[in-house]
DNA sequence: GTCTATACACCGATAGAC
DNA sequence: GTCTATCGGTGTATAGAC
């Protein structure tokens, strides 16, 4: 978490420049893929020397494990939006069937294989971002009971999986059983979700 | 699919170096990532010099393609044997969830964001394997009117959704609703397919 | 803060000898 | 079939000047 390990001078983290790194580092990763990600390949998007790159980071993985942090405080606060409005399942659904990058996911999923760092921020990112679809489904099945009678966090890891995996094959072109998986969100969204807030016989 | 693109003399597809070179270049990539998919890493491994990969693959593409053919054919070989067995969907499932190295499936899935060749095969693998299980649901279901409303199609795509997301967190250490989740399939399956095959009402 | 310059390793792919 | 030798390029990371 700290930063020490080389003798080398170091750039303020947080700066323009940083965050202008990151940014061409998640540009680098969607486009190009993580074969693509280098130091080379950030400086020339951002339009400094490679030797800058250095200056703000100790190592490729420090940029890896800082973009991905990035990624994923931006998704937990998109998460926490929707999961404060009126029908934050729908909400919640809409939004990991609509801003899944399935690219960068799994691009983001090969890295963890191989950076010790980056696996236990993508943990931490899962346990969270479960946490935060748990209780919104639990409070939702609160108010419609009977309505289903899987757990809250079995429903999460079911919607989760789902969307993941619906993104990433109509990405690939592929759809078989789309329509039927996306019929069955949807009746179940209409059970416990009905158009009117808070009417739940409408 | 037919080999043709270099002048360079080629050795005979299915040789045993040929074999051996794809087998290097799985366990490169079960073990090491797809970063360190290289000639000479295969070379090593099969105890060769690199120039020999070169002759026997045109390309690294190509030497990814085949390795990803490989694997798919072994997965729809097994995939075909469980579906022809008593309990073809319990088969299915465990195969699913015991089978699947996710760490490799991501690799592979990475690598298809950025290689024509791969994702036309990675395509045509799901859909063949979508198609075997769901063949099997629907027969199954017909045994057993009314266990599940939901198509046959979109209970292949659930259970693949769910098998691989289980193993792929599983890799990582998380374990967040995979009770809830791994109960409401066996749940399923033992009203699908009860314990003696061919007695629905024990 | 940003640069030039550089060390050193590894990459894909090829030519052509044996 | 398998090899030595090699091209041109890219990678991480560092030293030290301005």
């Amino acid at each position: 978490m700290t930063r020490a390990a080389t003798n080398r001078r170091m750039g303020p983290v947080g700066s323009a420049n940083w965050q202008a790194m990151l940014d061409a580092a998640e540009a680098t990763l969607r486009e190009e893929g993580y074969g693509a990600l280098t130091s080379r390949r950030i400086a020339e998007r951002v339009g400094v020397k490679q030797r800058l790159v250095y200056y703000y980071f100790q190592t490729m993985e420090e940029v890896i494990v800082e973009t991905w942090r990035g990624c994923a405080s931006r998704e937990l606060d998109r998460l926490h939006d929707m999961a404060s409005r009126p029908r934050p399942l729908r909400e919640l659904w809409d939004l990991c069937i609509a801003t899944h990058d399935s690219r960068l996911i799994s691009e983001f999923m090969a890295l963890s294989n191989r950076s010790e760092g980056l696996r236990a921020e993508v943990i931490a990112f899962i346990e969270e971002a479960r946490a935060i679809q748990e209780e919104a489904i639990a409070a939702a099945l609160a108010r419609t009971p009977g309505a289903c009678d899987i757990a809250p966090d079995g429903l999460a890891l079911l919607a989760s999986s789902l969307a993941l995996s619906v993104t990433r094959e109509a990405a690939l072109g592929v759809d078989v059983g789309h329509g039927a998986v996306l019929a069955l969100v949807e009746h179940f969204l209409a059970q416990v979700e009905p158009e009117a807030p808070g009417a739940n016989a409408p």
